[in-house]
DNA sequence: TTCTTATTTGGCAATATAGCCAAGTAAGAA
DNA sequence: TTCTTACTTGGCTATATTGCCAAATAAGAA
């Protein structure tokens, strides 16, 4: 195990953690339609001000999202050109696990059958 | 905002959080070549093997992977089709990064030139 | 059965995350 | 300048995650 990797995946895990999050995710895929101001992303979330505010830094940080000020209000824009090959990944397992649960089900009628 | 569109993002974050890990990212990437056993795994992060069957059961619980039992050892199998386009975006995120950082030290450069 | 090897689980401490409220900053309006 | 609006930051609590050690389980071997 090289350093250089480790921090690699270091890095990685940075990124994709700041995607693992319920409320970010709702908001990465807002901004994926186009830019939208913090007002907008805190009513499409429903928290705190501050709350939606630390979750957009927390992406800003991450290198998901630039920022483009006019005035007192504050655009966030996607950077993210995969966007929808990440979704579509994510999408994929999440159907991979519905159908997993349906043979577990089907082999426990089986089972319960012999 | 719908209950149902909140779910969907819940179960989202939980598969992504389940690669938000750089041990996990590792792991991922090994199991992509082929499956592998605990000890291998092991061996390959370097902790604990219980901390490596933890971060198994996580992949596990969110579908990522498999297992098949033989003997006394366990093999884990990756289950993630598109796991080359989700690293592959991972990787075009972190390359922007690295050119907006490039591009902060030319705008400084260039500033301080003015 | 006992021993050994492979793996999982329980329990704990350290650290990180998420959310709220309150306070601070920044830019334009009055 | 003061007021207002838009946003960020500090501080706190609750909760989740990570990693280690020790103990439990599971399957063969002796």
């Amino acid at each position: 195990m090289d350093q250089r990797d480790l921090s690699r995946y270091e890095e990685q895990a940075r990124i994709i953690k700041a995607l693992a999050n319920p409320s970010r995710l709702m908001m990465v895929e807002e901004l994926n339609k186009g830019r939208r101001n913090v007002s907008e992303l805190t009513q499409l979330v429903g928290s705190d001000t501050s709350t939606v505010s630390k979750h957009l830094s927390v992406l800003k940080n991450a290198g998901l999202v630039f920022i483009e000020k006019m005035g007192t209000t504050v655009f966030y824009h996607l950077r993210m050109p995969c966007i929808l090959d990440f979704f579509n990944c994510i999408e994929a397992v999440m159907e991979a696990n519905a159908f997993g649960q349906m043979e577990t089900v089907i082999s426990c009628k089986t089972k319960s059958q012999s």
